[in-house]
DNA sequence: GCGTCGATGGCA
DNA sequence: GCCATCGACGCG
């Protein structure tokens, strides 16, 4: 894929632990009534399908994990401890729920925020539940692909799923090396890709 | 710098 | 009762 294009339904339709690896890089573009934030994806996190313990789609086919079962390329938005919209994006094909958490990012273009963190990247670029099951070519909310050539990619475990047993070692979270683990992450387990 | 804890609401 | 989180607080 060329440099800074639009990225289109292809490029979803893939496992979500390969489309994690390679949202690292890409740019998410949010259109809101009289802005555009863009912002560059650093931390993302595969929830691999229905086998996944932390995959809240493990519990089943419910209301609130009803995007996930659909086709890729949707957006999953959820609330989390009562406060936080997860921002998540929605892999692989009809049926098979997969998806990925986007945790960080970077702002571009002079705008000056802090974007590291689930939590605080959904609030910054103004993603809620109003956004849960939009099309992620669409018009509010796109990415493009990387402006520059593949980062470096650091792989560890999954954060916030002690639960998870067996699964919550899996390495399934991604990182652009040149950002590195922030604060409060576990360290000692990084992988070079 | 690190551990602990409360906020806050939807969900199973 | 549990959470795919965050920020405030206490410590020494």
């Amino acid at each position: 894929m060329s440099p800074g294009r639009k990225l289109n339904l292809a490029f979803f339709q893939r496992p979500a632990i390969d489309l994690a690896r390679d949202l690292i890089g890409t740019v998410l573009v949010r259109r809101l009534a009289d802005r555009v934030l863009r912002a560059r994806i650093v931390e993302t996190e595969a929830y691999v399908g229905a086998h996944d313990k932390a995959c809240h789609a493990y519990k089943g086919r419910t209301r609130r994990t009803e995007v996930m079962f659909g086709p890729a390329g949707r957006a999953y938005v959820y609330l989390i401890y009562g406060m936080y919209d997860m921002f998540n994006i929605v892999a692989s094909t009809v049926d098979d729920p997969q998806a990925v958490l986007v945790r960080g990012a970077i702002p571009l273009d002079d705008w000056q925020i802090d974007l590291s963190g689930p939590g605080k990247l959904a609030r910054g670029l103004a993603i809620t539940r109003e956004l849960n099951g939009c099309d992620l070519t669409g018009k509010e909310l796109h990415l493009q692909s990387r402006p520059a050539g593949p980062p470096d990619i650091l792989v560890t475990p999954r954060i916030g799923i002690d639960y998870a047993e067996e699964w919550k070692d899996s390495l399934l979270r991604f990182v652009d090396a040149a950002v590195g683990q922030r604060p409060g992450s576990r360290h000692g387990t990084k992988l070079k890709l």
